[in-house]
DNA sequence: CTCCACCGTTTACCGGTGTAATCGATGATG
DNA sequence: CATCATCGATTACACCGGTAAACGGTGGAG
């Protein structure tokens, strides 16, 4: 099931701390996305039925964890970039960005020592 | 004004090979997609008010032609995914595909380089 | 025991998207 | 000239996504 852009905010919020309840989530991205704590709830139900995220009872709240793993929705939404967009490889999409240079010398320097490991 | 997945499937196309009159876009996409020639000309529609691309009249017809280049919209779909999963970032994105062992042999020459080609 | 505040669930609504049929103009054909 | 076949334009409609208000159950306060 296809995670929508609004609900991978909430998403993102439970992969950097879980299992937290709706108050929590709220607090944390309402007020950067404008969003009322209506949406929150609502984004929160979607992602149950997606069964993006699951919910323990915790006295009178509930507390919402990521079953959907970061990596693979990372994986999944690279790899349909590259599908759309880069034939399916990545040096494809590397030389856009160096050709357009949006590179930062800190990227080359990663990018570098990536490209060192793995050789090995 | 964003361009969706099933109209730029005509961008694509169009990208490929342009001025070309509806029918001729129809012919290479509708069937792999499954679509009828009225599909075909409402999303030609769509994309012409979105001004991603012209039409110039050619007798009784039109021939369409991108406005949008295919380098923007590249440029604009990598960044926004890179700023939504990886910072902002290249390196951490090639690095996640480095992880998940998802490069060729091939990919991991070019790589070089490309790099190679950064530090001149 | 009653009422309220709180929390999750249900319902709402609008704009965009996927998919297509219908309409209306106009050039070609008999 | 009248009719038909073609095109593009208009209209349709259901579903999804963004945003939120209304509803309903229940634990806690008085």
């Amino acid at each position: 099931m296809k995670i929508s852009a609004a609900e991978s905010v909430i998403m993102e919020a439970l992969w950097r701390e879980s299992p937290r309840a709706a108050e929590a989530i709220g607090a944390e991205v309402a007020p950067g996305q404008g969003w009322s704590e209506g949406t929150v709830k609502t984004l929160i139900n979607r992602l149950m039925k997606k069964s993006a995220i699951a919910a323990q009872k915790d006295g009178r709240r509930y507390l919402y964890r990521p079953l959907l793993a970061r990596e693979a929705y990372v994986a999944a939404e690279s790899q349909g970039l590259l599908d759309r967009l880069f034939e399916g490889r990545l040096a494809p999409l590397v030389s856009h960005f160096s050709k357009s240079r949006k590179l930062t010398p800190e990227d080359v320097e990663e990018l570098k020592r990536l490209i060192r490991e793995l050789d090995r």
